[in-house]
DNA sequence: GGCTCCATGTAACAGGTTACATGATTGG
DNA sequence: CCAATCATGTAACCTGTTACATGGAGCC
């Protein structure tokens, strides 16, 4: 259903930008729950002029370099408000290689099972501290981006949805490493 | 990196099971956080019999109906738990549709905003209710389902995993919808 | 001069979905 | 007998990743 029509084009109603620029932000919080490859961007770039939803001025950057900014048109702003406002239902699969590789913990011995699980509950650790970090930067430089009214919400709203998945992964983590632990053959 | 190679030799080094069978698993628990249609399955599993991980019998269904059981060969074995020992770095994204929507909360109104949350919170809600049905019957059917030595324990930890997913989810829509509720124009 | 970053593109391949296609079995 | 389910496959298409390819800008 071309999802990353409609990211770029939310990128694009928020303020003008480079294909580059949009590859910065997948980078960024929003590559939390979306991104694209700069060779997924560029093709989808072109069509979306093709199709109307978008246009470009060529910027001069130093002495020759021509980059593309990109700006949505209204075709493009009645598109993308159209997708923001279905409904749709949520995916009944959210693939997660580690939670596979748990399904099958049957397969492995008591001490695979714990060095897995161990590995897992530090990286996902780590991520939360980096993700905490993200957000006392935002809330920082702009204490108002806690507000609906603000433009730096989803910002917030993105990296606090975050941090609550990746807390709750590491308190299930936790649990279960005790279970494993705990089960001395 | 070819996990649905890997989902069928675990599949497999459990009970042996027709294409047909992986797919039921895929829509049952498992298929939380991984799945796949028939019509990757069946020449995923024409290629792991190529390469030697897999074999299958015929069995024959009532009069004439051939159907292909396949088993795990001791190659299979060795190639699941190397993958099941490696210790990968966590994805950086994890696709979800509604949180793209929600980095874009800044280009909807109030209202639509309050639309798309409270839909998405009954969803969730959902979602919760028919998960703890299935962990009712599970530990129902089996109580030592919650012990590391128990062949359910890979079925009961993802059961347990993907409810505390989804109740975090849940605890989130709720506090963003009050924000967004509280925050009358 | 050289390194890092900015900036844009294409080609080949891998993974995954939808649609097309067929036929047997089981149970009411 | 009819419907739901069991059972297996292919073809066309879409999405996404890796690799190939090029060149300018900014800074030390």
């Amino acid at each position: 259903m071309r999802v990353l029509k409609y990211a770029i084009l939310g990128l694009l109603d928020q303020r003008e930008l480079t294909g580059y620029d949009m590859k910065k932000h997948f980078e960024d919080s929003l590559g939390q729950f979306w991104s694209a490859k700069h060779s997924q961007i560029y093709p989808e770039l072109k069509r979306l002029t093709e199709e109307g939803f978008i246009e470009f001025d060529i910027h001069i950057q130093g002495k020759k370099l021509e980059k593309k900014v990109y700006q949505i048109t209204d075709a493009g702003k009645r598109e993308l408000h159209e997708w923001l406002r279905k409904k749709g239902p949520i995916p009944d699969t959210t693939k997660d290689e580690f939670m596979l590789k748990t399904f099958f913990i049957s397969s492995m011995d008591q001490k695979e099972a714990a060095g897995l699980f161990s590995h897992q509950l530090q990286e996902r650790t780590k991520k939360v501290e980096m993700l905490e970090q993200k957000l006392n930067i935002l809330t920082e430089e702009d204490p108002s981006a806690q507000s609906l009214h603000s433009t730096q919400f989803g910002h917030y709203l993105v990296l606090t949805r975050a941090i609550e998945r990746e807390k709750g992964y590491v308190r299930w983590l936790q649990k279960t490493l005790e279970v494993i632990d705990s089960s001395i053959v």
